[in-house]
DNA sequence: TAGATTGTTAATCGATTAACAATC
DNA sequence: TAGATTGTTAATCGATTAACAATC
């Protein structure tokens, strides 16, 4: 199958989260309206995601929410296991760790570092905190494919450089800080106050 | 001025960030290609950002530094100061709190708010811990405009629809279920998971 | 000056939306 | 059937990039 644009995969992500809170209260169609505005976007921009995903509900009575799980599940969802490990074990990365472990069959946060050893040697939900001295050897002991940096920002690029030198081709930066990755290697950042910013400009400056 | 694209603002407020950095640096003057590798875009995006905001380079040497920030500060920080409150004080609340505390002078955290009583009453970087119980009244007396959303999935909702009574203009929802805003309030939403998903997607189907 | 850089228009690219035929 | 919904093409919109004149 075709690569699929960026934002279609964060919608089907999406999607794919609102389809199984729906399955929790027992529904099993959903219109493309009703995804739509649960999303805040338009109906055809559903249908449209849906459509490049290749799914087609046979009745016209909205879409089997666990067919259309299973079919994104397919786009989305690696097929063999990816190993991930979270860089700096502060608030921030504490708070994604125990939002993210379990969450995903195919996706395993299998080890977390930082620099204090008041943090290292810890277990959170069954992940271990390692020594930041020992990144190559676990990073590549654990074929982690993807790390997200939470460290400060002083740190970011020096970390960025030892993850993808053992061998990570993903990088989630959650820093401060702009940093650089070579090719080959997939580079998404997010900056929270970059955000809030957005944010207090459009509240001034209404759209 | 007339209101600038989103992705505009998002890149200024980028911009500033490294350029801050480059301060301390001692560095004066900067080229639009050096901004526009370290943040991974072309010069011609950057020169046009800035051409966006009015700004023009007297001399061919590289943009003022000092001057550069003070006219991306012009256009994105309020004039008058916007209260700023955090809502659910778990990991994320911590790390959002610690992370944003005293970083932009018109942007003031002044509240935080939690359900646990074991986490309110305390005060972190200056800045109270409330009980949810005191939304409202916290929100109007400190005339808060802007929510940050952390609370679990099961309370966006309703916490976001308690914020808009109480008069706040906009919301940064980091919760991992949409939540719907009115007119007026503007909305912005991060998920982590879907980035993460998003990275290992793409680290499979290199761009 | 020649070379480098900026500012800006025009062209391109990608993503969203409008329109509508097909289907249940 | 009539009404609602989906799937899909074409049109539109917005954002990025190419091209290049102007400037130092």
């Amino acid at each position: 199958m075709k690569v699929l644009p960026e934002k279609t995969i964060e919608r089907l992500s999406e999607y794919r989260r609102t389809l199984l809170n729906c399955l929790d209260e027992e529904k099993t169609h959903i219109y493309s309206h009703e995804l739509a505005e649960i999303h805040n976007i338009t109906a055809v921009q559903v249908r449209r995601d849906i459509m490049f995903i290749g799914y087609t509900s046979p009745q016209r009575k909205g879409y089997d929410i666990r067919e259309l799980i299973k079919v994104i599940s397919k786009i989305i969802d690696a097929r063999e296991a990816i190993n991930v490990a979270v860089i700096g074990f502060g608030h921030l990365g504490k708070a994604i760790t125990a939002y993210f472990v379990g969450k995903r069959p195919n996706l395993n946060l299998v080890a977390t570092f930082d620099i204090d050893p008041k943090r290292t040697g810890t277990s959170t939900a069954g992940v271990t905190c390692y020594s930041i001295d020992r990144l190559r050897e676990i990073i590549t002991e654990k074929e982690i494919k993807i790390g997200i940096l939470t460290v400060p920002p002083h740190a970011a690029q020096e970390m960025a450089k030892a993850l993808i030198r053992a061998g990570v081709k993903g990088i989630l930066n959650f820093t401060s800080v702009s940093i650089s990755a070579p090719d080959g290697v997939y580079l998404e950042s997010y900056d929270m106050i970059t955000s809030i910013e957005k944010v207090a400009y459009f509240v001034k400056h209404k759209k």
